[in-house]
DNA sequence: ATATGTCTAGACCATTGGTCTAAACAGCCG
DNA sequence: CGGCTGTTTAGACCAATGGTCTAGACATAT
């Protein structure tokens, strides 16, 4: 009987977005610098000026305003829309609209350095992705739909279990952007260009279906 | 000038392993259940039953304990030769090896799982990621040249940078270990066995020469 | 016997994420 | 207005963390 009324998670949510900032700015300059583990919610409070008292009333924990930081991060980045993967007609538009897609994406996150490191911190730490969990669950959901759509297409391998594909594939993301953003600063901007053009074959290759030979 | 005159390391590796294992014993059992970062200094030396005085006149720090018991767990993997892969004369039989390696080294991890979690711990964690950063180093530059070797058979790509092959390789190996971890409960051995035969499959094909067509 | 350096126990420290109390405040009913 | 009720707030407080420090035990060499 002594349920809240309302979620800390509900009263954050009603506050507006100014409000909201308060916190969230403080946070995101944290989390991408220090990741979720090693984030001081100490540092995050005093930044924000806010008292324990109040910041726990909006959030349950630190993993609830990591949630919170990580999502209106997520909400910045725009036009990325898998549908075209899915209805793609034939293996070769499946490709190519899939390769589109994860260049929109990584054009989106080389536009939005915070959110990069956001995502590199969030993969980075599995007590971050626990927080996440369901997010996550949603993008994998997502990134399994493709997959299937391209074994329809007749693009994608089907001799191995879809979650594992997914997993490769989400893994193989993660790699490429963590790597090309370790490497940025000391390749040439063109090289890297054609490079990451390249990059994205990696990513596909083991989805393609295994050589008859 | 107060410059300790054997570092905490020195006097550790002094220690017969029967002393070793005082502390090495229960810090294994900790980080293989709760990783780097959430294992428990003071539990471990609780189940040592070490003073804190001792305990960190032998280890510089958490880091340098959980070094030391990564250490000793690799130590118990035998006949992980890479020089056949090296020696290799045409990229079938690179190819032929370098399978035959991982295969070996997948079965050193499903005999041993204390080092299969041990390792799992190390990959999802960058702390104990920087905690090993020299063993991982080695690591990294024998894949590295692995990787060469394969280039000059013909049997790897040479359109992408070596170090980035590297990563992906490595990355891939982690996902594959991990999915096959979370998996194994749920899969029949026999096709277990089959699966992960052609989950090397995915390892190698990001590094295969792309298609000229 | 004395001086020197090593080793050891555990008190102690700052910082962590998180809880709790007690007061301030708001809205509502009479 | 007075009094009541539930919400919001500040910050003291808590247990646990990794790590340091002091004070003395111990060994060895002179």
């Amino acid at each position: 009987m002594p349920t809240p009324r309302q979620s800390p998670a509900a009263r954050f949510a009603a506050l507006p977005p100014a409000e909201q900032a308060i916190w969230l700015d403080p946070a995101e300059a944290e989390f991408c610098q220090h990741g979720f583990q090693r984030a001081s919610m100490n540092r995050i409070l005093a930044h924000a000026g806010q008292s324990k008292g109040r910041s726990y009333h909006y959030f349950a924990d630190k993993a609830a305003l990591y949630r919170a930081t990580l999502l209106r991060a997520f909400a910045r980045v725009e036009g990325l829309d898998d549908t075209p993967v899915l209805q793609a007609q034939d293996a070769q538009e499946f490709w190519a609209r899939a390769v589109g897609l994860a260049a929109a994406l990584a054009a989106a996150l080389q536009r939005d350095a915070a959110l990069d490191a956001l995502l590199r911190g969030l993969f980075d730490d599995k007590a971050a992705q626990n927080a996440m969990a369901e997010p996550l669950e949603q993008l994998r959901a997502r990134v399994a739909a493709m997959i299937v759509a391209g074994q329809y297409k007749g693009a994608v391998r089907r001799d191995l279990p879809v979650p594992l594909l997914c997993e490769v594939t989400l893994g193989l993301a993660r790699i490429l952007d963590r790597w090309f953003a370790d490497a940025a600063p000391n390749l040439p901007p063109e090289h890297a260009a054609d490079l990451s053009q390249r990059a994205f074959g990696l990513l596909i290759a083991p989805l393609l279906p295994p050589d008859p030979a």
